[in-house]
DNA sequence: AAACCAAATGCAAGCGCTTACACGAAAAAA
DNA sequence: TTTTTTCGTGTAAGCGCTTGCATTTGGTTT
């Protein structure tokens, strides 16, 4: 039965033709209702708005974004929501976002640049009116397809002067400086690194790099082999940390850049009977939530990641309304200063 | 100059008629290309493979939608993703749905019925093909919506064998009674509980009632003020088990919903100076990564939460493709002994 | 009451793609 | 060879919506 179909069809999917008809109006009219509904007449909005709430209508989105050569959608590329900073922020992002009616979109990259381009060439496949990536590394063919579509971007969780490219993000370079700086306050002259993976991750670079730097700068050599890099895992952390004293028993501070690398770290302190802050010192990078209710607490850098995807939400609107590129911004971090940094026990 | 524009904009955004030209076929054959590719001639496919190529043509997937009145995505609507579980999971539904080329669309309630009405709302009008809900609690209408436009489902972290709908999840009540018999059988009799908000989520309603009842089963009491609603937050866990201390200083075992609140009972059992598990026992419940790294390392329910969002997404496209309803799953847990479980003290 | 002017609506042409259906050519069967 | 199939492709009619332009409407002004 046709008939039967075509109304079951009809009954599961009303369009905008449905509520015209029903309202006894255009779908030029309804399609204002949505659009401007300042420019109808109020008793032409109630009838339409009846009929929309009597069929159950929802605008098809596909629909219009194609006829409206736009879509109220945004897109964002993490390497994974695993890591709590990326879930943190785009949450934020998404619900400052949705609150203006606007959908973000997000997928992972596994922190695998092939994979990332795949990514942005779907989201733009999608439409998306803006796009947010996360670091600076990437392939080039990424950057020129974006380039080439003309999609407002902006980068995300870095900021690096040296950068011409639109950012909101931290000085994760300054930030290891930083910590570094603490660090060597406490007299420690004996460090170890356990780094993240720095192959194509410029925030794991730029951390390791600034405190590498700072330390240098103080006289204070870190040893080749006193730097570890380590995947984002609290197990290899741990392990990594074993290896560290292995080749060091002398190490009185740990710098790890980042938290859930600490948390292993700590962990792997504690089975080695190593007391952290008395024998050992430790730190972290990111002020994830868990970093305060490790024991010890975490001393740790504090970056502002909900802030930061609430202010990439709102630039990359702004920039997708004016046309124009990203306004940047370098979020300021703090240092947060807990139980697990103490003095260097041999002072 | 209006020439100029269309060559940008025709620079900018290719389509498929750009392609056919190019590549001296019709549309229709284009869009096979993409469809059928074993429909077409090897020789004509080269040709528009190359087209695309020589573009950088990326296929419209709204107009794509339309035409073809069926979308190559799939929505979920979590409570947020700045808990891990559901991070992990949508992050592993994600990755098996992206090998498929088919898109996930996640967006967040954060835990309000209404948020969710909404986005469930805005996925269907982005013309999802499936949907991903968590859990069974949440308003009328939502569940009314998701029927009326015959939008295949799927309920997941949840498994109760009395709902009709289709679930992928856990058992959460078992796996509450079975974490108490662990407790139980170690000879603990006064015990407290630390739960999630068990308003409007069934998860932690089930976990608490399962641990209810098996205590109760085993002639233990828990009295109504030794147990204690807390939010998803590690902070406001220490306070709730200071509360419960101070209204019970014998408790020997507190049973803890969720892992984080865990960790924070954990770090404040030990600012109050209670051993943990030699003066009291700690459970958690999740086994998020974070379990395993804390001091004691924490016993606790593991769920396989990146099973369960492979599953689901493997499961919901199965029902997407051959229309009918998900075929549901209840995914074993198992307890994880470590260490923060010890024998009752005064036995 | 006529004349005028915003404001409110309708008309209709697409947006970029898919997909019956039709058709000619090549392959298989007769 | 002729007749059927099969295969590869084109034609063209939309999918549900937006929007420039034309038209109508209702309220103001004279």
């Amino acid at each position: 039965m046709a008939s039967t179909e075509e109304y079951e069809k009809n009954l599961a999917r009303p369009t905008a033709q449905d509520v015209a008809r029903l309202a006894e109006v255009s779908t030029a009219t309804v399609s204002r209702f949505f659009s401007q509904p300042g420019r109808i007449r109020k008793q032409t909005a109630e009838r339409i708005s009846k009929a929309i709430e009597v069929l159950g209508y929802v605008p098809d989105l596909n629909a219009r974004a194609l006829a409206s050569r736009r879509a109220d959608v945004i897109g964002a590329v993490v390497p994974t929501l695993e890591n709590a900073i990326f879930a943190e922020g785009i949450e934020a992002m998404q619900a400052w976002l949705n609150n203006r009616s606007i959908t973000l979109l997000v997928s992972s990259s596994n922190y695998n640049p092939d994979r990332e381009y795949q990514q942005v060439q779907r989201l733009i496949a999608h439409g998306v009116a803006g796009l947010l990536l996360i670091g600076t590394a990437r392939h080039d063919k990424t950057r020129q397809l974006i380039q080439a579509r003309k999609v407002p971007y902006c980068l995300s969780w870095c900021y690096r002067s040296s950068n011409e490219e639109p950012q909101i993000g931290f000085d994760n370079y300054s930030a290891g400086a930083a910590m570094a700086a603490e660090i060597l306050a406490r007299g420690h002259k004996k460090i170890g690194i356990l780094s993240g993976v720095r192959d194509w991750n410029d925030r794991a670079t730029d951390r390791v790099q600034g405190a590498l730097d700072a330390f240098a700068a103080a006289g204070v050599a870190v040893a080749n082999d006193a730097l570890i890099e380590v995947t984002y895992n609290h197990e290899l952390a741990a392990s990594a940390l074993e290896t560290l004293l292995q080749r060091h028993s002398d190490l009185t501070c740990v710098f790890c850049a980042n938290d859930v690398v600490a948390a292993g770290a700590l962990r792997q302190a504690h089975i080695m009977g190593r007391k952290v802050p008395e024998d050992l010192s430790i730190t972290g990078f990111d002020d994830i939530a868990m970093a305060q209710v490790l024991t010890p607490a975490l001393t740790t850098v504090r970056l502002r990641h909900k802030l930061m995807g609430e202010l990439a939400g709102e630039r990359l609107l702004e920039a997708v309304e004016l046309g124009h590129k990203v306004r940047p911004e370098n979020i300021p971090y703090s240092i947060v200063i807990r139980d697990s940094l103490g003095d260097c026990p041999n002072t």
